[in-house]
DNA sequence: TTGAATGCAAACGATTTGCACCCAA
DNA sequence: TTGGGTGCAAATCGTTTGCATTCAA
């Protein structure tokens, strides 16, 4: 599906900010982008796109469903394309290294521990916070 | 042991401020506070401290192990007593209710997973995000 | 006495918002 | 044409920091 068709399916107009900013997180090789991340980046590819204006897409993706946010223990909020199938993640305190998981027990314990305390689960990522074991950690933050 | 022991103990003077802020999260029921929380409720009990200590206070005492510091997927930290046993917290994003829990098997899977990609694990909380299943969420944010 | 701790106000970094201008439908 | 979208600058919010003053040891 071209990008125009799944900005319109998502009930938003395609802009050109709009359709950079996905095909940014698209073709993208780093999965996880934060707001400055997607700024600095479209400006780098000689893009004249505002930083609000950034962070007012990233919110209405986040809204149609396109990205899902996170935020990793950090100040800053970075988002990935949503891409359906539920994960966790493990990130390096470090140097912010993420890595993704899926574990069918550990989704049925969480679920059950919410339930016995009367929460109803969300279908929200865990975020395990760890370092590197490799030295040096293979990505600066 | 008396709290200004407890503060000598970490290395640190038994100040006003540092006594009273300490004592407060001995006493609340409320295991989780904010910075303005905290600020708020010294001001209330007729305590006459700034903001900027209450930071510099938490963030000591996060620093000596007296705290433990989450983010809770909101914009403002949260600090409780750190009673030593590792343990894992479900929060409700409406209301902000927190429930803690400890579950074996998930440590155990989560340490697994971390060790397999290459991460050594922190002993740091998850965050389970959920909504309260009770009508209505039995707390306000 | 004296260096560490505090209070206040200014500084900060991430994010949001008001408003005049611009563009996709 | 026209209402939503955008850029810019100013405003927010949580948190931190510089500095002169105060206090615990």
């Amino acid at each position: 599906m071209s990008e125009p068709q799944e900005l319109k399916n998502a009930g938003l107009k395609a802009t050109l900010p709009r359709l950079k900013v996905l095909s940014l997180f698209e073709s993208s090789e780093q999965r996880h982008l934060s707001a400055e991340d997607v700024y600095r980046m479209l400006l780098t590819s000689g893009e004249d796109i505002g930083l609000a204006t950034v962070y007012r897409v990233l919110t209405q993706f986040e809204q149609a469903g396109l990205l899902v946010r996170h935020h990793f223990e950090s100040d800053k909020a970075v988002f990935e394309l949503n891409h359906g199938t539920h994960h966790d993640h493990i990130v390096c305190l470090q140097c912010g290294r993420v890595e993704e998981f899926y574990d069918e027990e550990i989704e049925a314990r969480q679920k059950k521990a919410a339930t016995e305390r009367g929460f109803s689960i969300h279908d929200h990522s865990l975020h395990i916070y760890a370092d590197c074991t490799k030295q040096p950690c293979p990505y600066k933050d």
